[in-house]
DNA sequence: ATGGCTAATTGGATTAGA
């Protein structure tokens, strides 16, 4: 089963970019974020014409998630995070695929740090830590995939001197992130590929993407359950060169199962 | 440190992203 995870930046934007990206790697399922997008402008009937099924999570303006499935029945178990019912930004959405739990988050971006918008990451990432540690428990099968807006360490960043003082590399987002896998969650690509520069995400500005001035951000975490089944990581960074892109890139597990 | 680029909104600029 291949799993990917794409931070979209407007469903309805990138349309044609995700229709082509859908076609020439046929993943399983799709972990897609920043749809940009009310309930009910998402394209399900595009989605479904290029064989996938879908549940989502939509918001006027931003944030915004949803999971495909090609050719599998979701079952949705969940449509927010849990443990705040005044949070109304739309960052989580969750299914079952084929036995494995799919978590699909948009943690918060943060900026500025500090400052409001950082104590709100802050505590979104304390209850996802929370809930995390009660998937853990219930020892399913659960894979964790989205844009974490976490730089984990110096080798996700291009120069990480630049990013000291951001939200996205700060010492409590940094902390955060490790205490996810401290509890036992694995960090897929680092499992694989522990030394390698691999990033998922090239900002617009000052031709970032040919420079190759990346971040990586997008990630997916394994339970403990699927320590074993773990066979190939991946970026599809070329997706990022086409016409009318996200700034970030879709980021891919394969599993034996 | 700044500015640069992109998307959404009922707009004619502003906000947010990272």
């Amino acid at each position: 089963m291949k799993i990917a995870t794409y931070n979209v930046n407007g469903i309805n934007a990138r349309l044609p970019v995700l229709l082509q990206w859908l076609a020439e790697t046929t993943p399983d399922v799709v972990c897609l974020q920043e749809l940009k997008a009310p309930q009910d402008k998402f394209p399900l009937q595009a989605i479904s014409d290029a064989g996938y099924s879908a549940v989502w999570k939509g918001q006027k303006s931003w944030n915004g998630v949803a999971i495909l499935g090609r050719g599998i029945e979701l079952q949705a178990t969940r449509d927010a995070l849990p443990g705040d019912d005044q949070d109304d930004q739309s960052r989580y959405i969750e299914a079952t695929a084929n036995g494995v739990l799919i978590g699909c988050l948009y943690l918060p971006n943060g900026n500025p740090a500090p400052g409001p918008k950082f104590d709100y990451k802050l505590r979104w990432f304390d209850r996802f830590i929370g809930y995390a540690a009660s998937l853990l428990a219930s020892n399913t099968p659960t894979v964790l995939a989205g844009d974490f807006n976490v730089i984990p360490t110096n080798l996700d960043a291009y120069n990480p001197d630049r990013w000291l003082e951001d939200a996205l590399f700060r010492p409590e987002s940094r902390a955060a992130f490790g205490q996810l896998l401290t509890m036992g969650w694995q960090d897929a690509a680092r499992k694989l590929h522990p030394a390698d520069r691999i990033y998922t995400y090239w900002d617009y500005f000052r031709n970032a993407y040919s420079r190759n001035a990346g971040l990586r951000i997008d990630h997916l975490l394994l339970s403990p359950e699927l320590a074993n089944d773990l066979v190939e990581t991946g970026v599809d960074r070329a997706v990022r060169g086409w016409e009318k892109t996200s700034d970030h890139a879709p980021t891919w597990i394969k599993l034996s199962r």
